[in-house]
DNA sequence: AATGTAGTCAACCGCAGGCAT
DNA sequence: CATGCCTGCGGTTGACTACAT
């Protein structure tokens, strides 16, 4: 903000700014390809690269990073991007998640420069209006059921969950992956109740919350993980340790949108 | 063909949270 | 328990490119 950057060939404190050289991306790669991705502060002293470890890191996850998917934002993920700002706001890395591939800053530029500056498409309204309106109707109706159940069973509870973990609060935003896992492993659908039913967004978020259903019902560890729907989830985010982190904050959040209730919400 | 404008992308900064000491 | 360091996130900026006039 202050001061021009003049990007290009500076060198500040010693450390080097502005674009990267190819070069510099090769020690980089050839750096996370020996040791991992982390302790970024030490891939200056490992590679003798002037720059600092937040730049690394900034690069390697914006730009290097194997799995990024280049190219235009596709309708399918232009729609999801919105309604998941619907829910969650600017929170770009939590929806980056929902999107293999793409990065935080990919979706905040993108969001910027299209819906930022006051000319949001008419698409883009109807599907933020009718995402809206579905999440409206479907927690009515699993409000409903729920009442329904209980009056059916009288306090039994749903599910085989041995668990407690505090789970009596489960909302209704959170009751829905467990639904959800539960009919995924007897091969049905049931998520696009869950999300929305616009054909081309099941097509594409199919693979994710498949690997997200697979990961919670406990088989995603083997040569199961990220293959229905005719699609596969790739690999990346179907195997990774952190992946149930990932994917079970997501759902986490969705209960936090909706309840407020501040992640009290612990499925598995 | 030259110039102006808008859009896109890559990189920086500051801040906050988590973790180790 | 307090402190310092590291990492990740969101906001912002500036360069580059594409398109319109």
């Amino acid at each position: 903000m202050e001061g021009p950057l003049g990007w290009g060939r500076q060198e500040v404190d010693g450390w080097r700014k502005g674009p990267w050289t190819s070069q510099e991306d090769k020690l980089l790669v050839e750096h996370v390809r020996q040791h991992g991705e982390g302790r970024w502060n030490s891939v200056s002293k490992l590679t003798g690269l002037k720059r600092s470890g937040k730049s690394c890191r900034l690069r390697w996850v914006n730009y290097l990073r194997p799995d990024l998917k280049r190219g235009k934002i596709t309708p399918q993920e232009e729609s999801i991007i919105v309604q998941l700002h619907a829910l969650w706001g600017n929170r770009w890395s939590t929806i980056a998640r929902s999107l293999p591939g793409r990065t935080d800053n990919e979706i905040k530029n993108y969001w910027r420069t299209h819906f930022k500056k006051g000319k949001p498409s008419k698409n883009i309204e109807r599907a933020r209006a009718r995402f809206l309106k579905q999440r409206q109707e479907m927690q009515r109706s699993q409000k409903q059921q729920q009442q329904d159940e209980n009056e059916e069973d009288g306090g039994a509870r749903a599910g085989t969950d041995d668990d407690d973990r505090g789970s009596a609060v489960v909302d209704d935003a959170c009751a829905a992956p467990a639904v959800v896992a539960a009919d995924e492993a007897s091969g049905g659908h049931r998520h696009e109740d869950l999300i929305m039913q616009d054909d081309a967004m099941m097509d594409f978020m199919c693979p994710m919350s498949c690997a997200l259903l697979l990961h919670g019902a406990g088989v995603g560890q083997g040569g199961a993980a990220g293959s229905c729907c005719g699609s596969t989830a790739s690999e990346e985010y179907g195997s990774s340790e952190e992946d149930g982190a990932t994917w079970g904050s997501l759902w986490n959040l969705e209960g936090v949108v909706v309840d407020d209730g501040a992640g009290a919400c612990t499925l598995w």
